[in-house]
DNA sequence: AAGATATTTTAACTTTATTTAACAGGTTGT
DNA sequence: ACAACCTGTTAAATAAAGTTAAAATATCTT
């Protein structure tokens, strides 16, 4: 069962939320404010923590950044006000791997928590990470992308940028959110830099036709691979 | 065709609801009450239900655990008025997907309905999704369409289209919908740039003259084929 | 710390995708 | 039949992405 540490000072949203969660079978234990939830992060052992961003005592940014000193690879998602741009950036500079806006359904709450169980899983029990992409395996801990017996191995850039593709594998991986998880921000140059880096993936990954790096204009990319 | 089952006892806001499901092309029944909802639930099979929380006879959260025991995953949306907190925590404990508080703007009921359809059938469909028309195939995830072996790659904004089509084939596609779905606002342009797309596909679809993409004067396109 | 090397960013230019504009027909209701 | 609005088509303008190479940073080595 799927531990999640819920933190979220607003009591209506919060138990709402809580409830909706435990319906939907995860174990869900609901923290008010920044210090509880600290103190209840390091009394359980949680698989996931939903944090609001503003919160009293503690903020959920300073909260993330403390949890993820403790557990590098404890997947991370806000809950912030709309459009709260400057939030997610830091956000995301705090090793958030998501982020959702208030208002927003139930539906798209399980959804992110269920793609972020399905990208995590088997990362977690720090077994080493490995994509198949078509005739390649790719190994983000040591950056090696090898085809048969020869391997080569990437730049940093080019291995973050292609992890977040197999982690997204077939579904489209967002320009902002891309840009802001490996750049820490979106800015037109960065874009420009993301694009040279796609190409080179393109170049890496073109002897396996059936790997596709594919635009999808104005949004981002999509790896399609069996 | 998604079909809803729509239960609400209040008769002006239940007819309005449902005429307006079914102009949005879903196969939405309406019932009156609990128990009305519950015989017709029994014998149709419904996609997805829709329930008033208050109603006379069987209220919307017995009529849900009900439903949950006959098909457990049933996707259910809760309607319920403002601020009835403890009547949304037992919907979910009662296995609601989400729900909506009243009033509520028909476009937000829309907007749950398809991201609970989205999860609930798209996980499935989104396997190898290929749509055959006449002689060729189109395969919405690689944007290809094909004709023997001769294949074509579509941009972003006309691959969404002839989805769209494809997947409201024989039927009407309105534009609005399309439009709120591709271009995210129905205005007076991008109702001009569709039309453009529209031409376009019709152009890469010219070679089997049993396909048509039909005008339906002032409501939408009509994808016609075998 | 200087020089060599690798990596990343910026720039310039090319290509492609999408939107807007312009004009020509259609459809509908009065 | 006519006014108002909707659709079809083509071409131009704008914006986004693709590519390559040079410049700027960072990293490594001695």
């Amino acid at each position: 069962m799927v531990k999640i540490l819920l933190a979220e000072d607003d009591h209506n949203l919060g138990s709402l939320l809580c409830e909706y969660l435990k319906a939907k079978n995860y174990d869900a234990k609901l923290a008010t404010d920044g210090i509880e939830a600290w103190e209840m992060f390091s009394n359980g052992d949680y698989d996931l923590c939903l944090l609001d961003i503003m919160m009293p005592r503690i903020d959920g940014i300073t909260l993330a950044r403390r949890i993820r000193e403790t557990d590098n690879s404890m997947p991370v998602i806000f809950l912030t006000a709309k459009n709260l741009e400057k939030d997610i950036l830091e956000g995301f500079s705090a090793g958030a791997d998501d982020y959702i806006t208030k208002p927003f359904s139930m539906e798209e709450l399980l959804y992110r928590i269920e793609a972020i169980m399905r990208r995590t899983r088997g990362s977690r029990t720090t077994e080493a990470e490995i994509y198949e992409i078509g005739i390649y395996r790719f190994h983000p801990l040591t950056q090696i992308l090898e085809k048969g017996d020869i391997s080569h191995k990437l730049t940093t850039k080019e291995s973050e940028l292609l992890r977040l593709l197999c982690s997204h594998k077939n579904e489209i991986l967002e320009r902002n959110y891309a840009l802001k998880k490996i750049w820490t921000d979106d800015n037109y140059f960065n874009a420009r830099s993301m694009d040279v880096y796609i190409t080179k993936l393109r170049k890496y990954l073109k002897e396996d036709s059936s790997i596709t790096i594919l635009n999808v204009h104005g949004k981002g990319y999509k790896l399609i691979s069996k």
